[in-house]
DNA sequence: ACCATTTGTTATCTTTTGTTAACGTTTTGG
DNA sequence: CCAAAACGTTAACAAAAGATAACAAATGGT
């Protein structure tokens, strides 16, 4: 675990100010509770039965959540550079993650852990403006679980696989085709299927 | 809309105690931006295709979250007493909600308008406690989504059934079956079906 | 360049779910 | 109190998805 770069730094300060926007002195402040740790290929960020400790935020790479259930491997998210990366439930609540969170690619990621965090919650010139940070980050996220949920009520598989085709560059691009399928909450040689089908009726 | 009398602001200080404590001061402002408004069985708390410009939280009684999708009524949630409600992400947005939410008995909530939300989050006597609430607020549900969201990939619908079994008490008892069949995702004939495999298997 | 592993497709068979309709029961509202 | 609406179950059939296995293609490591 290495101390940040400038351009690293500067990487993740343009792509949190959506969020939060810090002044100098909060800046020198805040980045004094950052790491950066990298992962090869493979590599887990997060293991299940495991407690999550960071929060993490991705400058390069990629990676996958997923469960083992009876034996299997059920990928359930994937994550891209400048997006955070955690087992979130488990950060939160310092109980055991039910998950894996594994780079798939080669990748560097921004760590915050929780003693960091609280601390930062702690700090009065910092509080107000992690608070709100963490606000929005996790309102974010929550829009984002909230149409998840709603397309797997209200849409077919097929219909889920066609709007990734126009949504989900990244990971249509950059992850196996049977991690999709469990994705989109389908195996891969049914995925593989519908996949025939809308090439036939497409052509 | 109406002023909230003394026990229901006795009900939601405790509530709420989990996420945040005001002092006496902090308390007499908040309470101000507070409004209650009661709906009938049916009645909408919000429309589709309309912004939700509330963030609710019932007192009493009980709502439905649910879309139109191709002309067809698909339940997608439930809240009931204590619980908040909202189109959580039309409230966020300030774009159009894409699901309507309906008491499905008469509910008794509390309301904060968007306005009320801003002025608060810009009150320095107010903004950090604010901010803190919806974070850990945001948090939660987007705890309960993730868990859902791992349901849907990781089980059965029958197995959805069960667990609901287990935990879903209010559901089950205040909620018709074929809500609870769309809630699952599935139809309410196949839950049918799965609820007699259960009790021919269980038997 | 080679071999082992991973990945994707296809086929077969079974199971589950969706769709539609019918039927009886319960609930609701006027 | 009664008629209408809502609700839950069942049946019959069609469509889709799961499980398994065989095989081909792509990928990776040495």
């Amino acid at each position: 675990m290495d101390a940040l770069t400038q351009a690293q730094l500067n990487q993740f300060r343009e792509q949190i100010m959506p969020y939060v926007v810090f002044n100098e002195a909060e800046w020198i402040v805040f980045i004094q509770h950052l790491k950066v740790a990298h992962y090869k290929k493979k590599q887990h960020f997060v293991e299940a039965g495991k407690v999550c400790n960071y929060l993490g935020f991705i400058l390069s790479g990629s990676v996958r959540y997923y469960n083992i259930i009876d034996g299997n491997d059920i990928t359930g998210y994937f994550s891209f550079e400048n997006e955070m990366a955690s087992s979130y439930k488990s950060f939160l609540t310092g109980e055991p993650a039910i998950n894996y969170v594994q780079a798939l690619e080669p990748s560097a990621i921004i760590l915050v852990d929780r003693k960091n965090m609280d601390a930062m919650l702690n700090n009065p010139m910092l509080a107000y403006k992690i608070e709100r940070f963490g606000r929005l980050v996790a309102e974010h996220y929550l829009m984002c679980y909230e149409d998840r949920v709603t397309a797997f009520i209200t849409q077919t598989p097929e219909e889920r696989y066609l709007k990734l085709l126009q949504t989900g560059k990244d990971i249509l691009q950059r992850m196996p085709q049977h991690y999709i399928a469990h994705f989109l909450g389908i195996t891969p040689v049914s995925l593989s299927r519908i996949r025939k089908r809308i090439l036939v009726e497409h052509k």
